[in-house]
Parts: C-alpha cells; sequence; structure tokens
RNA sequence: GCACCUGUAGCUCAGCUGGAUAGAGCGCUGCCCUCCGAAGGCAGAGGCCCAAGGUUCGAAUCCUUGCAGGUGCGCCA
C-alpha cells in the first residue's frame, strides 16, 4: 500500500473521468503527473500538479483545470480538502483516517510493509567488492561492499529478483605474484631466510598462510624450480585468500550468492565465444591507439593491438582486448565475464566500482551495449574514497607505516552496524569521511544512534506495557481505535509512516540507499519529538498507566513506527537495537 | 590535453525522474532543564544553490560555456 500512488490513482481517474465529460481533450499523457508531498507542510498532505502539465496540452488555463478537479478529488472520502493554490497546485489534506489505515497496515505488514512490485520480478544481477585476491579487504572495498550489498536489499525490497556476485580476480599475472610471494613464506615456515623483493606482497597475513601450506606438501616444494610449484601454490593462495575475504565480507554482514571466477573463463573457449560476438558484428579490428594527449609516457612507442570499436557505443577512444603480443588484456575476460552475465538471463546488470575504476565505465557499458544489441542494459556504480579521521584528524593509510586499515580493522573497532550505516549515510558518489570517535558517539549528533535510540525508546515502551499487563501484539494493536491520534504530533509520525513505501520506490528507481538512512533519520527524529512532547504533557505519553484502549492506539503508533525502522534497517543491513547500552 | 565525479549556510552534507518562501546536523546566540520520560528540549540568526548564458508557466535540479577540487587515461587488474 502506497498511499501516494493510490492518490496519484485517484487523480488519474479523475482526469479521465474529465475526459470523458468533455472537460479535457482526448489522448492526453499523464505519465508527467505527480503526487507528492509539498515542501512546506502549511500546504497540506499532498499536491498534485496535474493541472500544470496538462494545461499545455490541453490548450486550457492551469487554474480552470484545477478548479473542475478539484472538487472531484474533495469528494472522495479518504480526502478532506482539495485547494487550487498557486499556479495551479491542488494541495490535498488526508482525513485523519487515511492515516488510521495507514498505521494498521504497517502493522498487519510488518516488515514487509513498504514492499513493492516495482521490480517486477527483473533479474538484476549485482557485482560488487569484486577485490582482487592477493590481500585482506580495506576500507575502500568496505563502502563498495556495505553499498552493494544494501543497494541488492533494497532492489529486492522493492520487487527485483537480485543476485549478488563478487568477480574474482584470479586470472592475470597478480596471482602469481602472490603465489610467489606465498612461496617465500613457505620457505620462511622452513627455516630459510628470505628477502621481499618489489613484485613481491610482504604482507604478515601471508605467513599463515606459507605455514598452511608448509604443513599440507612438507617440504616437497623446497628448493624446486617454479615451474614444479607455481601452479598449486598458486591454487593454495587464492582459496586462502578467498576464504579470508569471505570471512571478511561474513563480518561486516555480507554474503554472497555466487563468486564467479576469472580464471574459469580462460581454456574453455568463453573469451574467445564472447569475442566472436563482437567479431561477428564487426565490432573487432587491428590498430594503433595514439598516446594520451597532455600525458604521453616517456617509453611510449606506437604498437599494434587488437581494438574494440568502443567508440561506436559512446566511448572516447577505442579500447585494446589484446596486449602486443597477442595476450588477452583484463578487459578481454571482462567482457566474456559480462557475456556470461547476459547469457545467464539476466534482464539488467549492475557493477559497483570503485571511483578510481571511473574510467572504466563507458567501456564496460559499451561492450554489454554492443554484445546485446542494448537489450541488457549496464549501470555502474561508482563509490567516491573514504577519507579516515580519527579524534578529528585526518589519518593516512600507508602499508609502509603500518597504518593499513583493512575491513576487518574497521569491523573490530566500530562494529558492523555502525560500519554499514555510516557508509550509507552519504551519496555513492561523494567522498565520505569516516571519524573513528564521532561514529562511536552516544549521542543524538550521531545518526545511528540516533535511529537505534528511537527503536529502542519504543522496544523499551512495549516491555514496560506488557508489564503493566497490556498487550502489544501487533494483531491486538492494529485492532485498537486509532481514531483518538489527533495530536499534530502524532499525526506527523503518521504521515512519515506512510511515506515509507514512496521512499523504498525512489531510492530503488534511482539506485541510492541512502536515501533510506536519511529517511530514517527523519523518522526516528518525528518520534524523538513526538516523545519528547510527552516530557512536559504527560497525555502524549505512548504508555497511558491504567488506560489500556488509550495505551494501544499510542501504542500502535510507536510501534508502526518502528516496523519501518525495523524493515529500514534491514535493508542497510543494520540490526535494530531493542536497548541502548 | 581528454573523460568521469563533485561544487548548496562558517563546517559536514540532504534536496523526490523540473514545482510554491532552499532543508538537516554541527557550530553560533538566547531561553528552559533541582523530582516526575533531559545519554536533553525550544526558539533565533545565518544562502548570489561556483559563474555566465539558454530551455519554459516554473531551474539548485535539464542544456552550453567557463572556473575550482577529486579520480583516471595502451603492453596493471
Amino acid at each position: 500500500m502506497n498511499l501516494f500512488s493510490e492518490t496519484r490513482g485517484l487523480v488519474v481517474d479523475s482526469l479521465a473521468a474529465m475526459q470523458a465529460e468533455g472537460a479535457l481533450p482526448a489522448g492526453l499523457d499523464f505519465a508527467n503527473v505527480t503526487v507528492e508531498p509539498p515542501r512546506d507542510p502549511a500546504h497540506g498532505d499532498m499536491a498534485t500538479n496535474a493541472a500544470m502539465v496538462l494545461a499545455k496540452p490541453a490548450g486550457a488555463k492551469p487554474r480552470d483545470i484545477a478548479a473542475t478537479l478539484a472538487p472531484m478529488l474533495a469528494a472522495d472520502a479518504r480526502i478532506e480538502s482539495a485547494d487550487v493554490a498557486g499556479p495551479g497546485f491542488i494541495n490535498l489534506r488526508l482525513a485523519a483516517s487515511a492515516w488510521h489505515e495507514v498505521l494498521r497496515t504497517a502493522l498487519a505488514a510488518g516488515d514487509d510493509f513498504g514492499r513493492s512490485a516495482m521490480g517486477q520480478g527483473t533479474r538484476v544481477n549485482v557485482e560488487y567488492v569484486s577485490a582482487n585476491p592477493t590481500g585482506p579487504l580495506h576500507v575502500g572495498h568496505t563502502r563498495g561492499a556495505v553499498f552493494g550489498d544494501a543497494l541488492a536489499s533494497l532492489l529486492d525490497f522493492a520487487g527485483y529478483a537480485v543476485t549478488r556476485e563478487y568477480y574474482i580476480n584470479d586470472g592475470g599475472a597478480q596471482v602469481d605474484v602472490l603465489a610467489r610471494s606465498v612461496y617465500l613464506r613457505y620457505l620462511e615456515a622452513h627455516g630459510q631466510a628470505v628477502a621481499f623483493e618489489d613484485g613481491t606482497y610482504p604482507g604478515d597475513y601471508l605467513i599463515g598462510v606459507g605455514e598452511a601450506l608448509a604443513a599440507q606438501v612438507g617440504d616437497a616444494y623446497v628448493d624446486q624450480p617454479e615451474a614444479v610449484w607455481l601452479a598449486e601454490v598458486r591454487a593454495f593462495a587464492i582459496n586462502a585468500m578467498m576464504g579470508m575475504i569471505r570471512d571478511d565480507l561474513a563480518a561486516l554482514g555480507v554474503e554472497m550468492d555466487t563468486f564467479f571466477s576469472e580464471k574459469s573463463l580462460y581454456g574453455t573457449g568463453r573469451i574467445e565465444e564472447a569475442l566472436d560476438a563482437l567479431e561477428a558484428r564487426g565490432l573487432l579490428y587491428k590498430g594503433v591507439l595514439e598516446p594520451p594527449k597532455g600525458k604521453t609516457p616517456e617509453d611510449w612507442e606506437p604498437r599494434e593491438q587488437t581494438l574494440f570499436r568502443s567508440t561506436a557505443f559512446g566511448d572516447d577512444v577505442d579500447r585494446p582486448i589484446a596486449k602486443s603480443d597477442g595476450s588477452w588484456t583484463y578487459f578481454a575476460p571482462d567482457i566474456a565475464y559480462h557475456y556470461d552475465k547476459v547469457s545467464r538471463g539476466f534482464d539488467m546488470l549492475i557493477d559497483v566500482f570503485g571511483a578510481d575504476h571511473g574510467g572504466y565505465v563507458k567501456r564496460m557499458k559499451a561492450a554489454v551495449a554492443a554484445l546485446t544489441d542494448g537489450q541488457v542494459p549496464l549501470e555502474i556504480k561508482l563509490c567516491q574514497l573514504v577519507k579516515l579521521y580519527k579524534n578529528g584528524e585526518p589519518f593516512k593509510m600507508s602499508k609502509r607505516a603500518g597504518t593499513f586499515v583493512t575491513l576487518r580493522d574497521v569491523v573490530d573497532q566500530v562494529g558492523a552496524d555502525v560500519t554499514r550505516f555510516v557508509m550509507l549515510t552519504r551519496k555513492n558518489d561523494a567522498p565520505l569521511d569516516f571519524d573513528f570517535d564521532k561514529v562511536l558517539e552516544q549521542s543524538k549528533d550521531n545518526p545511528v544512534f540516533y535511529v537505534q535510540y528511537a527503536h529502542a525508546r519504543v522496544c523499551s515502551v512495549l516491555r514496560k506495557a506488557q508489564a503493566a499487563g497490556i498487550a502489544v501484539d501487533d494483531a491486538t494493536l492494529a485492532g485498537a481505535d486509532l481514531s483518538i491520534l489527533t495530536h499534530e504530533a502524532e499525526l506527523a509520525l503518521a504521515r512519515k509512516i506512510a511515506e515509507w513505501p514512496r521512499q523504498v520506490e525512489i531510492a530503488a528507481r534511482m539506485g541510492e540507499p541512502h536515501r533510506v538512512a536519511f529517511y530514517l533519520y527523519d523518522l526516528a527524529s518525528e518520534l524523538h519529538a513526538l516523545w519528547n512532547l510527552g516530557h512536559d504533557n504527560p497525555g502524549l505519553r505512548f504508555l497511558q498507566e491504567g488506560d489500556a484502549a488509550t495505551s494501544a492506539a499510542k501504542i500502535a503508533l510507536a510501534r508502526a513506527a518502528t516496523v519501518v525502522i525495523s524493515a529500514g534497517l534491514g535493508i542497510l543491513g543494520v540490526t535494530p537495537a531493542q536497548e541502548m547500552r
């Protein structure tokens, strides 16, 4: 149930009736007719722009159309008044009973309140994290993980059929580097002194992997040439790294449906198959790229490479899929990977990348557009960088100085819930400041705390009511006589609750889970405001001692708010707090 | 040089597929809070929405150009 879309339906029906009566010409497009909450609450609960957007195509004055439409809308039982205002807005004020009905719906639906059918079961693949399996996840990955996960949950809530996927880059040269680094740790485990030269990973996190390898194969690889051990050590190391990454993600509450191996594309003809699909469309050719202007590398030499004509799909230059020696660039398996996703039947693809991959967006979109003849959209969401702060001071990450901040560090220090919420209180394409001290602050200045506190306060009320012998299960609350909820602050909270289904659809359509976080903050704010009024005005307290009927109505309102908070936090992957400690 | 992202209050940021008088938190100012629901509450000041053009009934939002910051630009993935 979405009060706004229902009301929009009423507006459209009324417009159609006007057409039937000849008050409006036939053949009008109502697509731009909206029903939205007005910015200024003094204008009412909802406003429609119908008269203004139709004025021109209908060849009538906006205010004339509005003057006819408004009384038709006011005739509906749910609508208390419909007034024409400004250039032709119709401001609607809803009857209190309409808000009460929303509360009953929320209580009946529980965590499903706000679920939308908007997605119509569209099969969407959300690929995120996809960090190289060469080391632990760091803060940058953390943001991508949280964002991708929340986006996936949001789309699921909005009616899409979502698959969460991780692409393992286990096919390139960097996993050979990993294998060699693990081999060094392996030799170390056998008592040899080793040196980590440039081009190897010196991180401590590989010590255990080297030891584990030693435990498994003994001294079989000691003093053996690379040809003997490389493939085995590589597989062992990748497996170990992916185990670590899965554990890290699990600590953050992220669970993937699919881990897709890049390596699995090699030697199976699948890369060739994808490239053949491009070749068949005449989009591959041998050519020589120009050096980038203004930044010509010193060692630049013209090379002939196999190029993909991505410029035919909006890219700035054509992109190489093969190096000058004929081997694939990273782009080739990526094309094959996306081809594979499409062939698995997804209607829509979403990639979540770090901002440093921004230059990759156009070519990837071009590839997917080419492979699917524009049938399957690929949306790429970029997450901007995370800047760390401690005590208000910028905190620089440095591998050398040992201040490399991993996902695990963050989760261990502030917890998964706080990490997730904080990282979602910013638009994905805005940089994020993450202050270790501020995010743990227990005050209303901290949005995480503020929202959690709202939920916990209501939980506390429910506990107290139960102790006082008042039944507070959702079914009982939904059956309460809600007509006593007439105070402005109570209705304001109910209105905010009623916005939830609409916010879900907006957030899902835009692919912006941060909107959920901001909405929850606003909702919590309304709840706290009402709570605070109860301080001076005991009649507004949720729990009315000795008056079970009144208590039930007021608690129903509070409980409906937490139903939404709980559902919203669920999308963000945050556990609602039962109490604050 | 080119591409992408960003530019909104002193600071950190929201702003709904273009809507009415541009919002929140922090900070600032003032008032309230000895107990009863204050890990606070209420009120106020504070804006050339980077700039200039354009599109239209209407622009922070869309288009063009410029300025500033960030990210990236063949044989790394």
